[in-house]
RNA sequence: GGCGAGAUAGCUCAGAUGGUUAGAGCGCAUGAUUCAUAAUCAUGAGGUCCCGGGUUCAAUUCCCGGUCUCGCUACCA
């Protein structure tokens, strides 16, 4: 392939409402940053973008429970996450914001120019309208009674009791979830993207001169493709966001989607006077480094944006990685199950390196993967202390011991030196050739051997042994030794920032270029090196403890904010109360419904009759282990069909904090039929 | 429900267009060593390659079916 001119590297743009956990670090920011330091000591021509996505329906729902404005919200995450970054070290050229003015102008002529080549197809629809707030609904933000089971909570677009999908329409007193109140009908017009008038192109473009890209990423193009693709909107009915640049688009704006993306060209427009150079010639090579939950946006969508709009340059590689976990649980910003960036630092002052290192060691790039502080601890006490460190640890303390940190110089290599030597070359290749193909940890533990050949060059070479019979064959040694740890400070340069710096002013080094790295001569003889200190601390037991109940007591406390969050219904009657005919019963048959996750047919003996009803609990419950389970049931519900089944009653369950159902059973031995009151 | 990705040593992962003893790092065991943050080096023990069928002289690798995890999506493949 034709080396490229340039390189054009984004990271997805994370989304203002939260702050940044080692699950985006891990699956884009660390990778694109890797990549691109890895690049600029090439000494290629590349710049890295990135910035705050500051527009969609979640944010502005988020000012509005905590009663703040839009603007407030985003300006607040886009500092901590902005300063986040830079204290990890990870070097955006930019770290720009879709609210800038620059983006706003450059999303209004991208969307201009598509509008005015007639790329896009109008058409008009009804929708919820909540008067009160003054906003069209989502459908997931229209909440009302399920017309199936009778669930009231059921949303715009699924009950969540039954399963059943539903359209906003087929909601029984629908509700805002914005205001309370009871949305109006009202007519709307939207832009919308023909995705399937691409379809060909992308085939052609990703399926026949693509195969190169990831297996998943890979993979859900074709599964896009194979379904065949529809036309998409990109404008909404909000408040915040750009306004749809045409008349008769009041109160409109582009779709979040639509204007994200446009927020990698803005910032590099806010950049550089030069940013159609790496936005529109062909010699320019672009990389989007995203998590797996983006790829249709960027495989799919963007590139039909880009295609449509003619006269930019489209990505070459899409390496998106799976997701992370921490301690066998989802991360997830609303459960506040994560390590925020800011606040590991204030627990690791200065060791940015060492997260930087778990997380590339154990990166989420062809399955999920689970983060321990067990293994964090593990990675940096047995990899970084002990291998790395040691190693360098060793070299530079006997060279101030045995020759007064002044490098010493080869008198004669023998076979065994030239060996090590030469590794060392191949060593560079290796990492060169894991990086281009964006296997990061792979990259990372070849970098690392270089680490390890030096410890067991020392430790077949014995120089605190040879000393006492033949100082210049330690000269020999020990300038390999330290050639050996001057080629560190190139290959793992990429990887840990923070550390190499620090080693090359041990070293009294500059910052070399890449393909010095594999020479033996990067350090010349009477060159004087400084006092080294530690490059890796270990981190002891308590710290790892402390962590960990850390987490668990964000869990507790989280939890309970979740019970103290549930609102209290009305009061009813006690007459209201007298209508409900609770009964005890006992399972006797259940059977999955076919075609349904959720849905379990149960046969009970209520004492009295036998009679099936259908619960949606298949998630939660095996058919075969609930047989015999004495259950409540509320036996007066009126009976209602649920895909094809007559559900005479309804279960009682309770619902723990984690979603998980148990039910409501009294002692065994208590008969079938008893009232419960 | 549909589609995609994954399932290989205690842990994190490689790998084979099907073929004699399936690999690495970490952990573990034993030995060596002391320059070094009790770090290092050597040797070794650990695997029904998710389950069930099929194709084949031969499958962990190919085909079919199933299970589990994650993602996308929805009465549409």
């Amino acid at each position: 392939m034709k080396k490229p001119d340039r390189h054009l590297i984004t990271s997805a743009l994370p989304y203002a409402n939260g702050p940044i956990h080692i699950g985006h670090l891990a699956g884009v920011y660390v990778p694109s940053d890797i990549y691109t330091r890895y690049l600029r000591i090439k000494g290629e021509d590349v710049i890295s973008i990135c910035g705050s996505d500051e527009h969609g329906v979640p944010i502005t729902l988020k000012a509005r429970k905590e009663g703040v404005s839009p603007q407030e919200i985003v300006d607040h995450y886009h500092e901590l996450n902005k300063k986040a970054f830079e204290d990890f070290g990870i070097e955006f050229d930019i770290y720009s914001r879709t609210s800038k003015k620059i983006h706003y102008e450059t999303a209004s002529e991208f969307f201009t120019t598509l509008y005015k080549k007639g790329e896009f197809i109008e058409k008009s629809t009804d929708q919820y309208y909540d008067n009160e707030a003054g906003c069209f609904l989502a459908d997931r933000y229209i909440t009302g009674t399920c017309r199936h089971c009778g669930h009231d909570g059921a949303y715009g677009d699924q009950c969540e009791n039954c399963g059943t999908s539903l359209s906003p329409t087929e909601l029984i007193k629908p509700r805002s979830m914005v205001s309370g109140t009871k949305p109006v009908m009202k007519k709307t017009k939207h832009w919308y993207l023909p995705l399937d008038k691409y379809e060909g192109w992308l085939r052609e473009w990703i399926l026949e001169e693509h195969k190169d890209w990831k297996p998943n990423v890979y993979g859900q193009c074709k599964s896009w493709l194979d379904q065949g693709l529809q036309p998409r909107a990109v404008s909404r009915d909000l408040d915040w966001g750009v306004p749809l640049p045409v008349d008769g688009a009041e109160g409109k704006v582009l779709y979040v989607w639509f204007d994200a993306p446009i927020g990698y060209i803005s910032a590099t427009r806010e950049l550089t006077d030069e940013w159609e150079k790496y936005w529109k010639d062909p010699g320019t090579r672009m990389i989007h480094f995203i998590g797996k939950d983006n790829i249709v946006f960027h495989c799919i969508i963007f590139p039909v944006m880009l295609k449509a709009e003619g006269s930019y340059i489209l990505p070459e590689n899409v390496p998106a990685n799976e997701f992370l976990n921490l301690e066998n649980d989802k991360i997830s910003t609303s459960r506040n199950w994560a390590v925020w960036l800011h606040e590991y630092l204030e627990e690791f002052p200065g060791e940015q390196d060492v997260l930087r290192y778990a997380l590339c060691a154990s990166a989420p790039e062809t399955k999920d993967n689970d983060f321990t502080w067990k293994e964090f601890q593990a990675r940096n006490n047995n990899e970084l202390v002990a291998i790395l460190g040691n190693f360098v640890n060793r070299t530079l303390i006997l060279t101030h011991k045995y020759f007064k940190g002044k490098v010493p110089e080869i008198s004669s290599t023998n076979d065994y030196d030239r060996d090590v030597l030469g590794e060392m070359a191949g060593i560079r290749d290796k990492v060169a050739a894991s990086l281009d193909a964006f296997r990061f940890r792979e990259a990372l533990k070849e970098a690392m051997n270089l680490a390890r050949l030096g410890n067991k060059y020392l430790a077949d070479t014995e120089p605190w042994i040879v000393i006492k019979s033949d100082k210049e064959k330690v000269k020999t040694i020990l300038n390999i030794s330290l050639q050996i740890t001057a080629n560190l400070t190139i290959l793992l340069n990429p990887f840990l920032p923070f550390s190499t710096a620090r080693l090359r002013e041990w070293l009294n080094m500059e910052t070399l270029h890449w393909d010095r790295a594999g020479s033996d001569k990067l350090l010349k003889a009477g060159h004087m090196i400084n006092k080294p200190g530690l490059l890796f601390r270990k981190i002891e037991d308590e710290e790892i403890e402390k962590q960990v109940n850390k987490l668990m007591e964000t869990k507790k406390l989280n939890d309970s904010a979740i019970k103290e969050a549930e609102p209290l219904k009305d009061n009813i009657s006690f007459e209201d109360f007298t209508k409900l005919d609770i009964r005890t019963a006992t399972i006797i048959e259940a059977t999955r419904v076919a075609k349904t996750k959720k849905l379990l047919r149960l046969t009970l003996d209520t004492g009295f009759d036998k009679r099936t009803v259908v619960a949606g609990i298949a998630e939660h419950f095996d058919p075969e282990a609930i047989k015999g389970t004495i259950v409540s049931v509320l036996v007066n519900l009126e009976p209602r069909g649920i895909k094809g089944i007559e559900s005479q009653g309804m279960i009682l369950m309770a619902e723990e904090d984690d979603g998980r159902l148990v039910f409501i059973s009294p002692p065994a031995n208590t008969k079938n039929g008893s009232r419960i009151r």
